[in-house]
DNA sequence: TAGATTGTTAATCGATTAACAATC
DNA sequence: TAGATTGTTAATCGATTAACAATC
């Protein structure tokens, strides 16, 4: 496997780590609707990347094609989960119980993908011992002994604004570092910790930008 | 105000775009916080950005500092409200009342920045004429009829999978040309519609490959 | 075989950064 | 004034693309 040049403990870039959620998801349709295969033509007309960067971003895990054929949709699709690492399971502790909480916390894809969420946490006392999707809603006054007795791969927090460091603390305290965050605030963490965003008001505020672009664009002769 | 070469219809890189709300976020937090003023080098070490970069994101759009003295929060934040579009209403509809749909239509920051969700779609018999959030809850079947008498400028997409594609379709079909997708799929719409997707799953997928990468980085000696 | 398509290279393109003159 | 910090340029860095030999 020839792993163009990438040397151990370099990082694949930001972009190709950001392409392959979204290769994995066609392929799976692909399977899905019994497609045997694919090329890269064809996977980057149906998702609007050029066909050169797709077999670029492939080629840094390895060879999975072959010429005048492309793609055997089922490999592929097996290789990338192996790559994006979909075949283990994950535990999962989730903060905060509102709306977004509660809509993370039902999201069935979760679960069939291995990732399990085990732990709800709160600071609601009308929440707290209420059940959601098979897990009893506690304090986080427990988070940090929970955490002791059954350590996490992935933390989840759903908090206002106000409360996201301060349970990303916790939770880097406890263990957790890798940290799936929607509360809608920048998280300070140690090196060591990964963080990744997933800010609502961020997207929505890019969409705005970009259709005001347009309107703007819109009305030029230049 | 020099826009730094930029030529009217030339469109504002992505990753300015992707950091403009960021900064947004934070300049807010500042103001409340009571704070008067800031520099590039401050907020580049709040919001892990090099100073350099932030100066010249903000060069964009024009000269917002002042030397030996950096950036008033309250103007700075003024400025980037007006950039991204902030000071204006914006009427959006969402399909798709679920889980995330619901939580996403009780988001209170949207409403409080000039978002308004006007008008709630599901295809669910039993979700049909529930109130939520203001909203009665209507088929999907009205959805053509509604956008006639009541043009909206962003359709949020909140749908299971299977549907993305089609109610994309009737939110483009009934004038919609700015989509916030939920969905998890890749939206296939004509060049003038806009999509600004938010992959919950796609999000995840990005942590875990991290997660594994530096886990696989930390046995290495090379 | 002829046609198709890969994996990879080299060229291009664009984004980030370092540095500094301007100036508050 | 002296110190600080901007806005912008030029240099660097990295990512994307076009092209093509290899080969199924």
């Amino acid at each position: 496997m020839t792993l163009r040049g990438r040397k151990k403990g370099e990082t694949v870039p930001q972009g190709v780590v950001g392409r392959l959620p979204v290769y994995f998801r066609y392929l799976t349709e692909l399977e899905l609707a019994g497609v045997e295969r694919v090329s890269s033509a064809q996977l980057g007309e149906a998702l609007d990347f050029t066909a050169a960067q797709i077999r670029s971003d492939l080629s840094y895990f390895g060879s999975f094609g072959q010429q005048g054929y492309g793609y055997n949709v089922a490999e592929l699709l097996d290789q990338v989960k192996q790559i994006l690492g979909i075949k283990q399971k994950y535990a999962m502790v989730l903060v905060g119980a509102g709306n977004l909480g509660k809509a993370i916390g039902s999201y069935e894809w979760f679960r069939a993908e291995g990732f399990e969420i085990e732990a709800i946490f709160d600071v609601d006392p009308h929440l707290i011992g209420n059940r959601h999707g098979g897990c009893i809603i506690r304090s986080v006054d427990e988070l940090t002994s929970y955490l002791k007795e059954h350590p996490a791969d992935i933390g989840i927090i759903a908090t206002p604004k106000a409360a996201g460091q301060s349970v990303c603390d916790l939770l880097v305290e406890g263990g957790v570092d890798s940290i799936w965050n929607f509360s809608p605030t920048h998280l300070t963490v140690p090196d060591h910790v990964l963080v990744e965003d997933m800010h609502l008001t961020d997207s929505l505020l890019r969409l705005v930008f970009r259709l005001n672009e347009r309107r703007a664009g819109d009305g030029e002769t230049d």
